[in-house]
DNA sequence: CTGAGGATCCTG
DNA sequence: AGGATCCTCAGC
Protein backbone atom coordinates (compact mmCIF):
# COMPACT_ATOMS: atom_id res chain seq x y z
CA UNK A 1 0.00 0.00 0.00
CA UNK A 2 1.71 3.16 -1.59
CA UNK A 3 -0.08 5.48 0.83
CA UNK A 4 -0.81 4.75 4.58
CA UNK A 5 -3.20 8.27 4.96
CA UNK A 6 -5.42 7.54 2.45
CA UNK A 7 -5.58 3.62 3.31
CA UNK A 8 -6.08 4.48 6.67
CA UNK A 9 -9.27 6.73 5.73
CA UNK A 10 -11.35 4.16 4.46
CA UNK A 11 -13.61 1.78 5.90
CA UNK A 12 -12.00 0.48 9.60
CA UNK A 13 -12.48 -3.65 7.87
CA UNK A 14 -10.55 -2.09 4.80
CA UNK A 15 -7.93 -0.33 7.49
CA UNK A 16 -7.26 -3.12 9.61
CA UNK A 17 -6.58 -5.66 6.40
CA UNK A 18 -4.40 -2.89 4.98
CA UNK A 19 -2.36 -2.79 8.08
CA UNK A 20 -1.42 -6.24 7.95
CA UNK A 21 2.06 -6.63 6.77
CA UNK A 22 2.78 -3.17 7.70
CA UNK A 23 5.48 -1.99 10.60
CA UNK A 24 4.93 -0.54 13.67
CA UNK A 25 8.28 1.46 15.05
CA UNK A 26 9.02 2.48 18.57
CA UNK A 27 11.34 4.72 19.33
CA UNK A 28 11.75 4.93 23.52
CA UNK A 29 13.11 7.70 25.25
CA UNK A 30 16.19 6.42 25.41
CA UNK A 31 16.66 6.17 21.95
CA UNK A 32 16.49 2.55 21.61
CA UNK A 33 14.27 1.64 18.04
CA UNK A 34 12.13 -1.52 18.12
CA UNK A 35 10.76 -2.58 15.01
CA UNK A 36 8.02 -4.80 14.55
CA UNK A 37 5.23 -6.13 11.89
CA UNK A 38 1.58 -6.40 11.90
CA UNK A 39 0.09 -9.74 11.80
CA UNK A 40 -3.56 -9.58 13.28
CA UNK A 41 -5.51 -6.45 13.63
CA UNK A 42 -9.47 -6.30 13.88
CA UNK A 43 -11.75 -3.33 13.33
CA UNK A 44 -14.58 -1.10 14.98
CA UNK A 45 -16.63 1.27 14.23
CA UNK A 46 -19.23 3.61 15.61
CA UNK A 47 -21.97 2.13 13.61
CA UNK A 48 -22.04 -1.05 15.84
CA UNK A 49 -22.23 -2.43 19.67
CA UNK A 50 -19.07 -3.62 19.81
CA UNK A 51 -17.65 -0.68 19.51
CA UNK A 52 -16.04 1.87 22.02
CA UNK A 53 -17.76 4.80 19.96
CA UNK A 54 -21.33 3.35 19.36
CA UNK A 55 -22.42 5.34 21.94
CA UNK A 56 -20.64 8.76 20.90
CA UNK A 57 -17.85 10.32 21.99
CA UNK A 58 -16.76 10.53 25.33
CA UNK A 59 -13.48 11.61 27.64
CA UNK A 60 -12.04 8.16 26.85
CA UNK A 61 -12.94 7.06 23.09
CA UNK A 62 -12.13 10.59 21.81
CA UNK A 63 -9.35 9.50 20.04
CA UNK A 64 -11.35 7.62 17.59
CA UNK A 65 -12.52 10.68 16.50
CA UNK A 66 -9.59 11.84 15.42
CA UNK A 67 -8.34 12.09 11.57
CA UNK A 68 -6.68 8.75 10.38
CA UNK A 69 -3.98 7.56 12.14
CA UNK A 70 -3.42 8.69 15.78
CA UNK A 71 -3.18 6.12 18.66
CA UNK A 72 -6.52 5.43 20.92
CA UNK A 73 -4.59 3.77 23.96
CA UNK A 74 -7.21 2.38 26.57
CA UNK A 75 -6.87 0.63 29.87
CA UNK A 76 -8.24 -2.57 30.63
CA UNK A 77 -8.95 -5.03 33.19
CA UNK A 78 -6.53 -3.00 35.53
CA UNK A 79 -3.64 -4.19 34.28
CA UNK A 80 -3.12 -4.00 30.19
CA UNK A 81 -3.07 -1.52 27.45
CA UNK A 82 -5.05 -1.92 24.16
CA UNK A 83 -3.69 0.20 20.72
CA UNK A 84 -5.67 1.02 18.05
CA UNK A 85 -5.36 3.10 15.07
CA UNK A 86 -7.83 5.71 14.31
CA UNK A 87 -9.24 5.68 10.84
CA UNK A 88 -12.25 6.78 8.50
CA UNK A 89 -12.79 10.61 8.72
CA UNK A 90 -11.87 12.95 11.25
CA UNK A 91 -15.46 13.19 13.46
CA UNK A 92 -15.82 9.58 12.18
CA UNK A 93 -15.84 6.70 15.66
CA UNK A 94 -13.31 3.98 13.71
CA UNK A 95 -10.84 2.14 14.95
CA UNK A 96 -8.19 -0.76 14.05
CA UNK A 97 -7.06 -3.30 16.98
CA UNK A 98 -3.60 -3.86 17.00
CA UNK A 99 -3.78 -7.79 18.04
CA UNK A 100 -0.42 -9.13 17.89
CA UNK A 101 2.62 -8.30 15.60
CA UNK A 102 6.40 -10.06 14.62
CA UNK A 103 9.51 -8.81 16.39
CA UNK A 104 11.80 -7.69 14.20
CA UNK A 105 14.41 -5.64 15.37
CA UNK A 106 15.07 -6.67 18.21
CA UNK A 107 13.79 -10.36 17.68
CA UNK A 108 12.60 -11.36 20.83
CA UNK A 109 9.90 -9.56 22.05
CA UNK A 110 6.57 -11.06 22.91
CA UNK A 111 3.82 -8.99 20.80
CA UNK A 112 1.28 -12.08 20.43
CA UNK A 113 -1.93 -10.40 21.91
CA UNK A 114 -3.16 -6.50 22.61
CA UNK A 115 -1.93 -6.46 25.85
CA UNK A 116 1.32 -8.39 25.74
CA UNK A 117 1.90 -5.46 22.52
CA UNK A 118 2.01 -2.61 24.56
CA UNK A 119 3.64 -4.08 27.79
CA UNK A 120 6.68 -5.26 25.53
CA UNK A 121 6.49 -1.96 23.50
CA UNK A 122 6.15 0.00 26.48
CA UNK A 123 2.78 1.85 25.01
CA UNK A 124 0.77 3.25 27.53
CA UNK A 125 -1.99 6.19 28.10
CA UNK A 126 1.40 8.41 27.38
CA UNK A 127 0.97 8.00 23.65
CA UNK A 128 -2.55 8.04 23.44
CA UNK A 129 -3.79 10.44 20.45
CA UNK A 130 0.00 11.22 19.00
CA UNK A 131 0.19 10.83 15.06
CA UNK A 132 1.32 7.46 13.80
CA UNK A 133 2.05 8.76 10.56
CA UNK A 134 4.61 11.69 11.78
CA UNK A 135 8.04 10.53 11.29
CA UNK A 136 9.23 12.18 14.76
CA UNK A 137 6.59 10.34 16.63
CA UNK A 138 8.04 7.82 19.52
CA UNK A 139 5.22 5.67 17.88
CA UNK A 140 5.02 5.11 14.36
CA UNK A 141 3.71 3.08 11.89
CA UNK A 142 5.16 2.52 8.14
CA UNK A 143 3.29 1.56 5.04
CA UNK A 144 4.53 -2.42 3.78
CA UNK A 145 2.99 -5.17 1.79
CA UNK A 146 2.79 -8.77 2.48
CA UNK A 147 5.07 -11.33 1.46
CA UNK A 148 4.58 -13.35 -1.29
CA UNK A 149 2.70 -16.39 -0.39
CA UNK A 150 0.86 -14.33 2.79
CA UNK A 151 -2.69 -14.69 2.73
CA UNK A 152 -5.19 -12.93 4.73
CA UNK A 153 -8.10 -14.74 6.41
CA UNK A 154 -10.22 -13.39 8.54
CA UNK A 155 -13.20 -14.23 11.72
CA UNK A 156 -15.30 -13.11 14.42
CA UNK A 157 -13.31 -10.68 16.42
CA UNK A 158 -12.37 -12.05 19.61
CA UNK A 159 -13.84 -11.38 23.32
CA UNK A 160 -16.97 -9.58 22.00
CA UNK A 161 -20.41 -11.64 22.79
CA UNK A 162 -21.91 -9.10 20.06
CA UNK A 163 -22.26 -8.88 16.18
CA UNK A 164 -20.55 -12.09 15.92
CA UNK A 165 -21.58 -12.38 12.01
CA UNK A 166 -19.00 -9.56 11.43
CA UNK A 167 -15.56 -11.17 10.34
CA UNK A 168 -13.84 -7.90 11.30
CA UNK A 169 -10.50 -9.62 12.64
CA UNK A 170 -7.68 -10.35 10.09
CA UNK A 171 -4.87 -12.14 10.34
CA UNK A 172 -1.81 -13.65 8.34
CA UNK A 173 -3.02 -17.04 7.64
CA UNK A 174 -0.57 -19.13 9.37
CA UNK A 175 1.74 -16.85 11.33
CA UNK A 176 3.59 -17.99 14.03
CA UNK A 177 2.57 -15.28 15.69
CA UNK A 178 -1.12 -14.93 16.12
CA UNK A 179 -2.02 -17.61 18.38
CA UNK A 180 -2.17 -20.79 17.80
CA UNK A 181 -5.77 -22.03 18.16
CA UNK A 182 -6.29 -18.89 16.10
CA UNK A 183 -4.06 -18.65 13.27
CA UNK A 184 -6.19 -20.71 10.55
CA UNK A 185 -9.42 -19.96 8.87
CA UNK A 186 -10.42 -23.76 10.32
CA UNK A 187 -10.70 -22.43 13.63
CA UNK A 188 -11.66 -19.25 13.84
C1' DC B 1 -22.57 8.72 43.63
C1' DT B 2 -22.37 3.92 42.87
C1' DG B 3 -21.35 -0.54 40.95
C1' DA B 4 -20.95 -3.70 37.18
C1' DG B 5 -18.26 -5.11 33.59
C1' DG B 6 -14.50 -5.03 30.40
C1' DA B 7 -11.49 -5.26 22.54
C1' DT B 8 -6.58 -9.51 28.53
C1' DC B 9 -3.39 -12.53 30.36
C1' DC B 10 -1.54 -15.79 33.70
C1' DT B 11 -1.95 -19.56 36.83
C1' DG B 12 -3.73 -23.75 38.69
C1' DA C 1 -12.02 -21.95 35.63
C1' DG C 2 -10.85 -18.00 38.20
C1' DG C 3 -8.35 -13.96 39.73
C1' DA C 4 -5.78 -9.62 39.20
C1' DT C 5 -7.06 -4.75 39.35
C1' DC C 6 -8.99 -0.15 38.15
C1' DC C 7 -11.14 2.85 34.88
C1' DT C 8 -15.29 4.09 32.55
C1' DC C 9 -19.99 4.96 31.94
C1' DA C 10 -24.77 4.07 32.64
C1' DG C 11 -28.20 4.39 35.87
C1' DC C 12 -30.21 6.05 39.83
Amino acid sequence: MANLGRLLSQHPAEAAKGLLGCKLIRMFPEGELCVCRIVEAEAYHESEPGCHAFRGRTMRNAPMFLKAGCAYIYFIYGMYYCLNVSCGQEGEGAAVLIRAAESLAPSNLRLDGPGRLCRSLRITTELNGCDLLAKESPLRLVSASLKVGESVASSKRIGLSVEEKLLWRYFIEGNRAVSKARRTSKNS
